[in-house]
DNA sequence: GGAATCCTTTGACATTTGTCAAATAATCAA
DNA sequence: TTGATTATTTGACAAATGTCAAAGGATTCC
């Protein structure tokens, strides 16, 4: 479990052998039961987060209302990279849509040992530049798709998340309206 | 001049007086006439570029139209942090609105000594923060504001860019039509 | 099993914005 | 200056999406 957390985390950056012997110290596995918060409102994300089972909605209150930015299913990582490298309490929430193992990656592992280990300072600019792909893509969509374009992308690239979450949190991810969700779906 | 820029360098992170020595050596100046690129089309983007003088736009191609990304101003830096940290051919270019002087960082100071140097990684880092906070604010704007909205915001805060590019960039920018901000303009 | 609650769909209508076409205004070059 | 080019505005209309209200469905809890 910890070894393919490793593995994946070298997406990223590629890491020796030694500075992954390094982060082992600053890793640690919990259980989040179904509807609890794997980072709560206003909480500095200390760690950095790796779904080894379950399935996670990370989301923010915009005029009362809950926004979806993302989904984070089986092994995949989700995190408040804001409140994680500033050490700033979170806007984002990262709940447990289902119960969750979750392994986690202490910021000081990552803080501390970019100072001296080159290899961690590489690995947090490549999840920089993830989260900046990532954030891009996502204006690209908004400028440039129709709702109903944006809504096939997801069926088609992460039909699990459909399954998983309810229409109004897929409706404030895609940036329109419940009812327009439901219109698109009726005509297909 | 340099050492201007040296110190404007230092909003992204504090930089001792032995890396600002080391970085000198990647620096250089060059005139941009009126019209010429900064940073051509398909180019790899291979310096970071800041405006002495000058006033520059960023824009890419999308369905043949021109989209403006963002302008620089005297002071400010423009580069495009993909292609320069990935070393591949930019989707972005960079045209000088008016003759501008320009003082370049070349790519191998950052890529280099980050490899050996701690503050040039978290130079690194710093940049890549703020581009990120700086394209999520933009996902922000477009999902949550009207295009009025936008238009005064851009007004408030940049009303010196108005005076300097067409509404059409302004439009693109925008991400409305040029009608669109036509008629946004004519009710004040 | 049935009431209560939550989720989803549907209808009617308003609002925002886009598109196409044309008119007007501003700028530039000879 | 004048004609050509480019930039901006305006009009008429269409398309996409939002809002409010209500009706169905599904789920949950006792």
């Amino acid at each position: 479990m910890i070894p393919q957390f490793l593995k994946r985390l070298q997406e990223f950056s590629p890491l020796s052998e030694a500075t992954q012997a390094e982060l082992q110290q600053y890793l640690s596995v919990v259980e989040i039961p179904k509807g609890e918060f794997i980072l709560k409102h206003h909480e500095v994300c200390r760690y950095i987060f790796y779904i080894e089972k379950g399935f996670a909605r990370q989301y923010y209150f915009r005029d009362g209302k809950e926004i979806t930015e993302w989904f984070a299913g089986t092994h995949e990582f989700c995190f408040s990279i804001s409140s994680y490298f500033d050490a700033t309490p979170s806007n984002l929430l990262i709940e447990a849509v289902e119960e969750s193992t979750v392994i986690r990656l202490h910021r000081d592992g990552i803080l501390q040992l970019s100072k001296t280990n080159p290899e961690i300072a590489q690995l947090a600019l490549g999840m920089f530049a993830r989260s900046l792909k990532f954030s891009q893509l996502r204006t690209e969509s908004i400028l440039f798709q129709s709702a109903r374009d944006r809504y096939l992308h997801l069926l088609e690239t992460k039909p699990y998340v459909i399954q998983k979450v309810s229409l109004a949190h897929i409706a404030s991810f895609l940036g329109i309206s419940q009812e327009t969700l439901s219109r698109i779906r009726a005509k297909i």
